[in-house]
DNA sequence: GGATAATCGAGACGGTACGTCGCGTCTTCAT
DNA sequence: ATGAAGACGCGACGTACCGTCTCGATTATCC
């Protein structure tokens, strides 16, 4: 009921914001038309001018919620992933703990996935932003987090689950061990200098696994 | 018939190009000041005009040997590289084959050394670049070659002589190997997600060294 | 001397391209260049630039003789005018003292004779270099006198003769008559105001006559 | 109130222009700036990039109104004949139904005033741009109306005035008249083969009169 | 219910940089 | 020593986006 302002003034805070509510339509438009640009012309198609024209909607809406080009594209590949139409979507599962080296296998294949993904064309996009995001942004971090940082904290489990069950050393410095896996893939796409095949990926892990010296 | 043609198809250089030779003062003056941006504003400072306003010279002038920016700072930091002042500057000599384990030692010392000068804004730049430029060009294969391979056949180098003196494992790929030592670096370089520090450097090579396996 | 120029001056044909007496064949080639793209494309595509290209001769080659273009677009109207296919070629012959009145009839279709030349394409590119041309330069005198004068010598020629006969007023200053007569029409031409039909130049004649007639 | 639509569906301007409208400020300073230019250095030297840096605007916000510079240079010069800092300034009026003879005396007087503006730099600048201009723009129509058009109607009332008293001829075609008398002016100013005197002018009205007085 | 306020679309604003064209001058090679 | 070829510094062209700023209109909450 409108007739007990007293309540509503002192509520600690939900604190509405005056004015019209930003328009969900528009935002989703937005994100939209930024994710099939990228889709279509990659990072640099991805401008302001193009995503308010294919949107319907003006400059300062964009302006209003992201600081440029750059964080729509981040929000987009983010949104976009979440909504299941995936640039990395999950994959049906790890089950980490299912049998004995089942753990190394579960990370072979999650490597797979991984190269797979980052090769298609929003996710070639999605590491030319984090490798060019300069500012330490929230934004960027978030961005970050949820394309790095996740496949990582799965492999992390994953390798937890190795250690237990005794396939790798129980010595390890896991970060270490993380980057050493994940960072070739990324090596190969990001240089371009030899071809990242699913063949180049069973040798990584294997190498990595026995260790150079002898 | 004019003249003999015979003599004139046995010139040496059978298509001399004709007209006024372009100016090496412009073209050292270009790159001079395309360096200077890009150590100064980076990337993005390393524009057509800002080049061409320092070097005191027209843009069609670039535009008749570069096809844009990109190649421009490309073409800059590969001289700027031979030249000296450079971006990686050749190190005091690896000497692989002194006497035992040195050549696992070297390797170390030339990680440590890439790892420093790509973290220089000027290395920043050129892994950007790198992982920037989209097609197979020649220019960018040249760059590529120059920077990542020239340092990955330094590395194989001193792989093959560890080889050779039983420091590490003689059935391995080479090619895998390089990349995973190498990758770790530029991973966190681009990707940002933790810190490229010293000691990380040597804890990736011990790991990769032993193996995660046990 | 390296051979000897009195025997090549002396030649009485100029035809064998031996030596270098190509300087000919380059003027002719320049100025065939200049006329055919002022007929394709009115004064401004007749550049510097474009006229070398066609004639496949260098610039320099060009401002060895002429200050810019349009001193060349000049030259080519005027060599092409004497050439025969002419911008404004002469008619077969006007005749004034044939008889009575005849002078006048001569003047009038002389008059019809401009108005169509200088309407079509290449007079305008006439008129508008002329009046274009800001510096006395000889050239542009020449240009304007090849153009303007010599029709109103024509002219002039005409009306002292309808003066002998009596066709029109003993003390008449004749180049204002001449201005009278001529100008309508290239008012029109440069205006644009009204179309010049030959209906409006035979009005002109008429009334201009009206007063010149005693 | 807002919310009956019938009202604003019956509002006297339909279509009002969405979005920000244009700035008056930045159009008074680019045809400000323009008529500098052309003032100063002539039409060549009215150029988009030069009339954008000083009137201190954005070059698309010159493209945004204007097609070319020649068109800026019309909007300049008409705009500031109309504001009163004049190429053609209004005459301290004709009045030409004083009395007898005034009519023609008038016209007199507005030729010699013509011909002193049309003279001047400026005054230059116009015709050149009539002459030059192509096409037949809505803007080059509107140029020509209001720099010849609109001298044409003052003539044309001071002979409609003069054919009333009975100073000219009744039976004459009005606009031959007035091409008689303009053109000479405009001749000699574009083809520049003789001076434009006071006594030139005087003289074509004498002569011109001869036939059209009765 | 009326005022207030933040949003919406649209699009113009001052700018920066783009890549191109033509200018008039120069430099080099081959005749 | 001339001629073609073409690079040079220069200046202007017209376009694409940038990020900001009005506009009128819309849609909420608050008084």
């Amino acid at each position: 009921m409108k007739s007990s302002p007293d309540i509503k003034s002192r509520k600690p805070f939900p604190d509405r914001p005056r004015g019209r509510p930003r328009s969900v339509e528009a935002r989703r438009a937005i994100l939209k038309a930024a994710h099939e640009l990228l889709a279509e012309g990659g990072l640099s198609s991805a401008t302001i001018e193009g995503i308010a024209a294919r949107a319907a909607v003006g400059k300062p809406t964009i302006y209003r919620t992201w600081p440029n080009a750059h964080a729509v594209a981040m929000a987009a590949l983010m949104e976009s992933d979440e909504a299941g139409e995936s640039v990395a979507e999950k994959q049906p599962a790890p089950k980490p703990n299912e049998r004995s080296s089942s753990a190394l296998t579960a990370l072979r294949t999650q490597l797979h996935e991984v190269a797979r993904v980052f090769s298609a064309p929003l996710g070639r996009s999605v590491t030319l932003i984090i490798a060019a995001a300069e500012a330490d942004t929230e934004l960027s971090k978030a961005f970050r987090n949820h394309f790095i940082l996740a496949r990582r904290n799965e492999g992390r489990a994953l390798l937890a689950g190795a250690m237990s069950n005794g396939e790798i050393r129980r010595d390890l410095d896991i970060d270490v061990a993380l980057d050493l896996i994940y960072a070739p893939v990324f090596y190969r796409l990001l240089m371009g200098h030899a071809p990242l095949t699913s063949r180049f990926i069973d040798d990584v892990l294997n190498v990595a696994l026995q260790g150079l010296a002898r």
